[in-house]
RNA sequence: GGCCCCAUCGUCUAGCGGCCCAGGACGUCAGGUUUUCAUCCUGAAGAUCGCGGGUUCGAAUCCCGCUGGGGUCACCA
């Protein structure tokens, strides 16, 4: 059974852009094999820990229909799904490893390690634990007095740790370019290396499948593993999202809360299919599928290794496509939920085939129509000298019995054309008396969609 | 700086030794349709496949070096 995870960290505002990524591959991985794919909280630093940001996590990951079968708010037959609620487990095995050599407690304070540093930073050294503690005679005994310690990794210096990464091929690492890594901290919680190694054994993970940030510390897990005697997971690591200067995606250069896209008129499916072209490529070069097919046709082993810049722009482009594509009812209960029911349903509804084609986002749409809702209140070409032919275009119109787009049209051509004018001047100067902007959805349409009576309205008031 | 990963149009990418003096998509530009905008249609510009060596009858594709970029080096994940 294939199971794979993610483990969000709750110490941001929301879940990032770039876990999004790795969780639309980690749960697509898991469908197309027909496994499960869970939610695990990776709590363990108790000082930068964010209030209701696990909250808002787990609300976009539904959001975004990347469900799970197993996490925090639901349960699950491998929980509890949030680490700080795991120390025993942490506890356990971290004094396994203690007993088996391959771990040992460390005393040395925050000023010592400083002043190591230091003093192999100027010497051009990699700054490394130096193994002080290990020497120690009865460690033990410092313990049970009540004195700090931490727990560390015993990494032999001498030895290669290699994986197999199913993106990348072998990788493989030097024991002395490793870090003794401290595996639990001062206040008894785990660090990320402790539990995840021990979480995704005791989980049932199959396939560990993340960020390319975690490369180089894969090696202290390949050795935990080892080190307990576990069957170890696949690892697979898939390439950073990156900004336009190709540093990893950070919130200063581009928005980067997967929640802010969709509060922003964009659609959860497009921006998964935008996320799909992120190192990966469709069989057929598609460019716009469902979830489904890519479950279908997803190949890890295809994926990218170089990091894709994110693209905004083509992100606008493609969710463009997507309202286009929805039906005129689909659309227009994603406007109603989108500006949670605030805006007239009726007209929504009406305008919705006028706008399918005119907008990227759901955002765009009230922009567009604003002038439905309400009168414009400023315009953006000066009327003041169309006094005359807004009198003769409200006479026009008063006459219509059949208030429908054709005919208004007709009419207003002809007065055109009885007055010499251009129509594009002559039109523009109506589409903004109506509308108040010099792009508006069609004219004749919006003008039968507002009403006779509010049209002659707006007529009047330029008079 | 050490270690690790990587390198095809501005961007996302196809390409797995001959089909490629490199194809598609976004974007850009020009033209057409149009009462604005958008859509739609047509076309164009845009990559000496980072550079230099090999291997081979033949390389974007394989090998090596260089250069460049990225990641990582915490009692953060």
């Amino acid at each position: 059974m294939v199971r794979t995870r993610i483990p969000p960290s709750p110490t941001g505002e929301d879940l990032h852009i770039g876990n999004l990524h790795t969780a639309l591959i980690n749960w697509t991985f898991a469908k197309k094999n027909s496994g499960e794919f869970i939610v695990r909280i990776e709590d363990t630093d108790q000082t930068r820990l964010v209030k209701g940001s696990e909250e808002r996590i787990l609300k976009t990951l539904k959001e975004y229909g990347l469900n799970y079968t197993e996490g925090p708010d639901i349960g699950g037959n491998a929980g509890p799904y949030r680490q700080s609620e795991r120390l025993e487990t942490y506890q356990i095995y971290a004094k396994e490893l203690i007993e088996k050599g391959v771990a040992y407690y460390c005393f040395c304070t925050k000023e010592r390690l400083d002043v190591l540093r230091k003093k192999q930073q100027k010497e051009g050294l990699v700054p490394r634990y130096d193994k002080h503690c290990l020497a120690l005679k009865d460690p033990r005994k410092k313990v049970e007095a009540g004195e700090e310690y931490v727990v560390r990794l015993n990494i032999p210096q001498d030895i290669t740790i290699s994986f197999e990464d199913m993106i990348r091929g072998e990788i493989s690492f030097l024991g002395k370019d490793i870090d003794d890594q401290v595996l639990i901290k001062t206040d008894g919680f785990p660090t990320y290396h402790m539990a995840v190694v021990v979480d995704d054994h005791f989980m049932k993970i199959t396939h560990v499948i993340r960020g390319e940030d975690w490369i180089s510390s894969t090696p202290k897990h390949v050795f935990l593993y080892d080190s307990f005697g576990w069957e170890k997971p696949a690892f697979a690591h898939t390439p950073l999202l990156r900004n336009p200067d190709r540093s990893k995606l950070s919130k200063r250069k581009n928005p980067v809360w997967a929640s802010w896209y969709l509060k922003h008129g964009y659609l959860p499916e497009a921006v998964l299919n935008y996320l799909c072209l992120m190192g990966w490529s469709h069989p057929k070069q598609k460019e716009i599928f469902d979830l489904q097919e890519f479950v279908s046709v997803f190949e890890i082993k295809k994926m990218q290794t170089v990091g894709p810049v994110f693209d905004p722009i083509k992100l606008e482009w493609m969710n463009g496509e997507y309202i286009r594509k929805m039906s005129d009812q689909e659309l227009k209960s994603r406007l109603a939920e989108f500006y949670k029911s605030k805006l007239d349903e009726n007209i929504v509804e009406k305008t919705v085939p006028l706008v399918k084609e005119r907008i990227k986002k759901l955002s765009d749409y009230l922009s567009l129509c604003e002038f439905f809702f309400s009168p414009p209140e400023e315009y953006q070409v000066d009327l003041t000298k169309h006094k005359k032919i807004f009198k003769k275009v409200h006479d026009v119109l008063a006459k219509i019995s059949q208030w429908k787009a054709e005919t208004i049209g007709e009419k207003l051509q002809e007065l055109a054309k009885e007055e010499k004018l251009h129509n594009a001047d002559f039109f523009m100067w109506i589409r903004v008396a109506v509308t108040g902007k010099k792009i508006s959805p069609p004219l004749n349409e919006s003008m039968e969609i507002l009403g006779k009576k509010e049209c002659l309205a707006r007529f009047e008031k330029l008079e």
